[in-house]
DNA sequence: CTGAACATGTAACACGTTACATGATTGA
DNA sequence: TCAATCATGTAACGTGTTACATGTTCAG
C-alpha cells in the first residue's frame, strides 16, 4: 500500500481496484484487509487523509515517514524465500497414487504453466503500450520473471512426466518378462 | 502429515523432525501446529494411535480413510498457484530507491539464488546415495525443480540488473550531454 | 427511478507463530 | 547425577478470509 501511494494519493477503493487488477498475481489483498490496514498505517503516521470526497471517500497520501519506511523495506529488509508450495509438496507423495496418476498430475501442471504463460504474454502486450518509463521498466522486469517461471515450470513438469513414464514402462517390461 | 504417515507409523515428535529436516523447504511447520493437527486428524478418523511408548510417546498410523483423503488431495484437489512473492512485489516499487540501489537489490537476488542453488546441489549429492526407489524418484523430481527455479532466478536477476544498469548509463549520458 | 458502481466499515472464524509449561529417559 | 534429547501439550497474539452491514452518487 505504501508502494502504491508513493505514486500518488488514492482512496481505499482505488487501492482495492489496483490490487484486484494489477497486483493480484503478486500480492492479493481483500477489501476488509485494505481498510483495516489503512487505519493502522494512518495511526502510525505512515499515511494521512489528504482530502475527503463524495460518498465518504477518503483520499490517502503517503507521508515522509511512510516514504522512508517504504525505502527501508525495499532495500534493507531481506526478502523472504518463497517457501510452502503445495504443488511441490504433492510431488513428494506421488508414489501413493501410482505412476499413471502421477504422470497425469505432472502433465496437468505442465498444461497449467503453458496457460499461465500465455496469459502473461497477453498482459505484456497490453502493458508495453502504456505507463510511464519507471513503471514500464520495473513492471516489465516483474512480468519477465513470470514468463521465465512459467516456462521453467512447463519444461520441468514435462521432463518429470517423462521420467515417471519411463519408470512405468520399465516396470511393465519387467512384469511382462517374469 | 498424511503423506508422511503413509510411509509408516510415527509420533508427533518423529514428524516434527522430518518437517525440520527434509520438508522444511517446501512446507515448514511448527511443533504446536503438528500436535494440534494430529489431534484434529485423529478426531476426524484420518489417523489413529497405533501404539504408546515410553515418555508418553504416541505412535500414529494413517487409517484407510486417511489414505483415501491423501489420494484425493494428491490428484483431485487443484494445486494453488503460488501467489504472494514479496521479492517480486518490491520490484514494482523499485523506482522509489533510484537505479543504483535497485540494481543492488537485483544483484543480491542473483547472489542469493546462486547460494540456494549450491545448497540444493549439496542436498542432491546426499539424497542420491540413499532411500527407496519411489522416494528417490519423486524426491529427485522435487529437487530438480528447486535447481531449475534457482537457476532461472539467477539468470533473471542478472538480466534485470543489466537492464537497470543500462538505463542508469543512458540517463547519465543524457545528463552529461545537457 | 433504479441498478451499477462507488465507498467504507465490522464481526466471526481459521490458521500459523511465538512463547509458555511440563515431564520422562538415557547416556556419559 | 545431570545435561541432552525425547515427548507432549496449551495460551496469547497477529494476520488473513468470508460474510455481514450500510449508505451514496450517477448514468441511462
Amino acid at each position: 500500500m505504501l508502494g502504491l501511494l508513493s505514486a500518488g494519493p488514492a482512496s481505499g477503493y482505488d487501492l482495492l481496484k489496483t490490487f484486484e487488477l494489477s497486483l493480484e498475481n503478486v500480492w492479493p489483498a481483500t477489501q476488509s484487509q485494505l481498510y483495516a490496514e489503512l487505519g493502522r498505517l494512518a495511526k502510525e503516521g505512515l499515511v494521512r487523509v489528504a482530502a475527503e470526497g463524495p460518498r465518504g471517500r477518503k483520499e490517502y497520501e503517503i507521508t515522509e515517514e511512510g516514504r522512508a519506511e517504504l525505502r527501508h523495506w525495499l532495500v534493507e529488509v531481506p526478502p523472504t524465500l518463497t517457501r510452502r508450495s503445495d504443488m511441490l509438496l504433492r510431488v513428494f507423495f506421488l508414489d501413493q497414487v501410482g505412476a499413471d496418476a502421477a504422470r497425469g498430475y505432472l502433465e496437468r501442471l505442465a498444461e497449467r504453466a503453458v496457460h499461465e504463460h500465455d496469459q502473461l504474454r497477453g498482459i505484456r502486450e497490453f502493458v508495453i503500450s502504456q505507463g510511464d518509463d519507471a513503471l514500464r521498466l520495473y513492471g516489465d522486469i516483474a512480468l519477465e520473471w513470470g514468463l521465465r517461471l512459467t516456462a521453467a515450470q512447463r519444461d520441468w513438469a514435462e521432463w518429470a512426466a517423462g521420467r515417471v513414464g519411463a519408470l512405468e514402462h520399465e516396470k511393465a517390461g519387467q512384469a511382462g518378462a517374469e
